[in-house]
DNA sequence: ATATTAAGTCAATACTACTGACCTATTTCG
DNA sequence: CGAAATAGGTCAGTAGTATTGACTTAATAT
């Protein structure tokens, strides 16, 4: 910062105090903070994805076409392996999911354009109506835990959560890199 | 905005505007932004819990094992009870997995003092030893995450997960009311 | 022409979880 | 005291999710 007009001939040699590097301090949480830490992640967890389940039992599925759903919902187009990248399962366990959806209707599958080795994954009608309705359980959850903790926690929630996953799983979330170096 | 002098006889019947309730924004979140939060709910829960599994596999446990170490460690003389309660698991389910932890010398069970139904579980030092392998591993990610994103974010993603869980696991977390009404 | 890749499939296995039924020991209560 | 309730253990059967390894087919790439 330049002064106007110094008072004193030297007045300059004296700098406006350094700002404090970190107001966030540098101490590292303590062990019960992070034992914390887990308890929280896992109560979440469990409460969040189990408001899904009375709908998934309805029709005979778990969790794991939930999540399938889930993916290829958000994720158009989506070739097997890429599922599997970002599900870390094997082929075997992804098969017996999928094709129960398959057979159900849900999902949808087409040859690549370019390469037709590829079956493009998508969800039919009746695939987006039940995402919806999975959907919607958990939606109730999400915009109840927004608004009673604000918009800056949520930002919070989402440096932490990103700040936990795998480096290939943030640059999914970001929309470079490809699930597969997950 | 009061008038410093009321220009008509009954001015101050008009009352200042209501402070407006809500600095937050009162918008939900929208549809895209949800489904957001359910991805980086899932990648940080399948990269976290996944930092324990070498250790895990090492001594032909899972991640069950890894659960009930962790709530008996922090419980010190939980009874078999309320670990159901936390785990929201059937007896069963706990039965395989606390007796290979009993068996395997990891916990340690005393009859209840006044009660002696009651089966309290604690720790043997090697479970302690094996608790403190496997919360290593997620330290690690904790503080980073930490370091990453500040005390503030931390703060919010405990307002996030708290809001997320259950009644009755909100209760648990805060010490008042036992882990059987969640 | 050969190698690689995407995907499907078969067989065997394991972990975690469930239900329902039944048993024992202990405490509580009428 | 005797009956009921509670804490816990156990057995049998089933299900969902996951694993590994080996093999096949079709399509692409070198």
């Amino acid at each position: 910062m330049l002064k106007a007009k110094p008072r004193y001939a030297n007045a300059d040699r004296f700098t406006p105090p350094p700002r404090l590097p970190p107001p966030t301090p540098v101490v590292d949480l303590s062990d019960p903070e992070m034992r914390a830490f887990q308890d929280l992640l896992f109560f979440a967890y469990r409460d969040f994805t189990s408001v899904a389940d009375t709908v998934l039992e309805e029709l005979g599925f778990g969790r794991a076409h939930h999540r399938a759903l889930h993916f290829i919902g958000r994720n158009p187009g989506v070739t097997v392996s890429a599922l599997l990248a970002i599900l870390r399962i094997t082929k075997q366990s992804l098969a017996r999911v999928l094709n129960a959806l398959v057979d159900g209707g849900y999902v949808g599958q087409a040859p690549g354009f370019e390469d037709r080795r590829l079956r493009l994954l998508t969800l039919t009608d009746k695939g987006q109506a039940l995402e919806h309705r999975l959907f919607t359980a958990q939606r109730d959850r999400i915009a109840q835990a927004y608004h009673a903790s604000g918009p800056q926690a949520v930002q919070g929630f989402r440096l932490i959560m990103r700040a936990m996953m795998d480096k290939g799983a943030r640059a999914y979330m970001d929309g470079t890199g490809s699930p597969e170096d997950a």
